[in-house]
DNA sequence: GTCTATAAATAGATAGAC
DNA sequence: GTCTATCTATTTATAGAC
């Protein structure tokens, strides 16, 4: 007996939900479509229904992951907090919306393994505009007199990968602790954040070089 | 005609070469054996007659790439320098290893979004050697009291993905720079490894949380 | 050692029924 | 909206000549 359909657009959202699970797991290349369809529940042919092909529903996954991040750093740039607390909240914002979204960060990894050339241009705004609002909220503190100037992808550098490597090697790291390395997993997330967010402010405020 | 043959395994050595290109560009799966052989200038047939298959070439290049960091990190570890030099040296060689190898730090990445799945229990050793060998430098400075103890895990995450990342990002740092983002390219592999190096000291002085 | 030719399997995409 | 069946292209791998 047929199965019966879910609710309305339903279907979308259990295929770019097992997509993003097999394109974090084995990237662009090594995703199969079948294999997403039934991780879906769904037929292959279901894919070409609501996307138009394998490399656009991976565009569409890696574009709302990007928003989602840019938009709300965005915020926190355009806020009146103090450009500590600011640097503080990007900080916390990159950690929190990497950890809900956990396929993220291998996404993350391989695009730039790939060296880009799979972003579209939306996408790739996304990721200035991250850039471009920590680069702004460096200048905020230059010009109050309290960070000193640094080159913003150098902040960014010692921020977002860190993060993402942390974030996507949460299942090695297990691993690793079981044959033998010692503590690589004994820390949480808040313990990196804080740590993180130490450092960089070190840095900006000049307490270090 | 046909081509003479060249110095004996200078075909191995070509696709080696043209292999690790290849991976480090797209990946063990979207990469394709005629491909790297076509850059070899050989035929195909060759990769089959020198190794096993694409994933023994693979695991190869892999396993060649963490040897060569993983022996030079642990005789850094067991020389005696001082521990603060030894810190300076592990940043120092992970950066010269992973600039005089480009094609490492794409390859490093891309075997971090898969979860290590790929790699073989001879590799693993390596890279646990690095890990164990910053462990031991850290065990060192604290009990000569010039060091606060803290996890390794922490440290090697501050040191090698920010380095990887900015070792793998060349080429897209340049294309940012073109679309508008201030200054993205313009620091220099040594402005780096200085400011990892200040920063690592200066975590583990307790000169900063 | 190196090549040609080909086998064999995989996987993206589509047509068309229900 | 969902599925079955199929077309087509790509690609790893091998057999065998030179």
């Amino acid at each position: 007996m047929p199965r019966r359909p879910r609710t309305p657009l339903g279907s979308r959202r259990a295929l770019l939900d097992a997509a993003a699970a097999e394109f974090a797991a084995r990237g662009y290349a090594a995703a199969n479509v079948d294999r997403i369809a039934r991780v879906a529940r769904l037929n292959k042919a279901m894919i070409y229904y609501h996307f138009r092909s394998k490399a656009a529903l991976y565009r569409e996954i890696l574009r709302d992951m990007f928003d989602a991040v840019g938009s709300r750093v965005r915020a926190i740039a355009a806020s009146d907090a103090s450009p500590e607390d600011k640097i503080r909240s990007f900080i916390d914002v990159i950690a929190i919306e990497g950890e809900a979204r956990p396929h993220f960060p291998p996404m993350w990894l391989r695009e730039i393994a790939e060296g880009g050339g799979r972003v579209d241009t939306q996408t790739l705004r996304y990721a200035m505009d991250v850039l471009g609002s920590l680069g702004a909220i460096i200048d905020e503190g230059c010009r109050a007199g309290r960070f000193r100037p640094v080159n913003p992808m150098l902040i960014q550098g010692g921020i977002v990968a860190p993060l993402m490597f942390f974030l996507a090697t949460a299942g090695v790291r297990r691993r690793l602790d079981r044959a033998g390395a010692h503590g690589a997993s004994k820390f949480s997330r808040e313990d990196l954040v804080t740590h993180i967010q130490h450092v960089t402010l070190a840095v900006l405020e000049g307490r270090i070089a």
